[in-house]
DNA sequence: TCAAGATTGATGCAGGTGCATCGAGTGGAG
DNA sequence: CTCCACTCGATGCACCTGCATCAATCTTGA
């Protein structure tokens, strides 16, 4: 029940933890001095964008982006009250509402993309081969689905605006 | 100067982003359950517990940790609350100061590394083969020294006390 | 020797996050 | 229908973080 972890487990936590919290940084710290809001906005966003009709409950998007609820709700507030989505009510459910992209918001996300996708290719598509990240991303996998019980997108596929973290 | 990411790079790119928060997630849910705290106090732990004489400047623990200085400051001021560690002035240069850790702060760092070990092994180490595992630090590493310029150190080696994250 | 600049560590402020809880609304069992 | 359990979303609170800035001290170099 208490076994220990090999070193070679070890190293690979620290430097999951190392690594990804440089990166992230390099990038989040990349948008900040282009003028842009946190990545987190970027991905409410897209995941906004690419709903059916620009908008979502505040349940899906919740699902979607990994996040607790009030978190959730407050990432609204903000984006509601910088006019890039808007709060609409959800005739069926009284409790609900919907939440909608506004053409504020939908620009904002490709403009961010420009720079968002730069400094992915900064910081990790220039760090590897295509064939190295597709190692990566398979190792990583592994790791992931299994403390909770949630699917990662398969793969990623448009060409122009893409991830969502 | 701006070239898109292959969908290769972006797709490892969102992976390493999501698995490592949710790994990490799951440790730390692990270790509070188990009553501990964070586990920045265990590595700022493990980082004074290292020390020739179990102490550190504060500049010094905030090199190790690569967390800010006022950070380092302010995880200094808990661990001094909670008896874990002592501050002592430092003679040679009056502006600084020595952080010594207790006996009840390497005490609590044995405890936690228990508790750690075993989320460790239950998160990652079961997951991956230890062949895989070094695979995995291999790809890592080619992310990792290159937005700032820091040299992660190259593997882990002790038996019963290991990690810094 | 002394002023200018760098380094060390602390802190006020604004904002973000986790936790617990709330009120409104829904839906199912009896 | 009525109640009870549940879902949805918001919010008060405590704490944590980033940013800017401070005072104290050290170092440099003219």
């Amino acid at each position: 029940m208490k076994r220990k972890p090999s070193t070679e487990a070890t190293s690979a936590w620290i430097r999951l933890m190392r690594v990804q919290s440089r990166v992230l940084d390099c990038v989040e710290q990349d948008l900040k001095k282009a003028g842009f809001p946190p990545l987190a906005w970027y991905d409410a966003l897209l995941e906004l964008s690419r709903a059916p009709s620009g908008e979502l409950r505040p349940v899906e998007l919740e699902r979607q982006m990994l996040i607790p609820q009030y978190s959730t709700s407050r990432l609204i507030d903000r984006l509601v009250d910088e006019g890039l989505a808007s709060r609409r009510e959800c005739k069926i459910d009284k409790r609900g509402q919907f939440v909608e992209i506004t053409e504020a918001g939908r620009e904002l996300q490709k403009r961010m993309w420009g720079a968002y996708s730069a400094a992915i290719e900064k910081y990790v598509g220039s760090k590897l081969s295509d064939a190295d990240a597709v190692k990566l991303s398979g190792l990583l996998d592994r790791l992931g689905c299994s403390c909770g019980e949630m699917k990662l997108p398969p793969v990623v596929h448009s060409n122009e605006t893409t991830p969502s973290r």
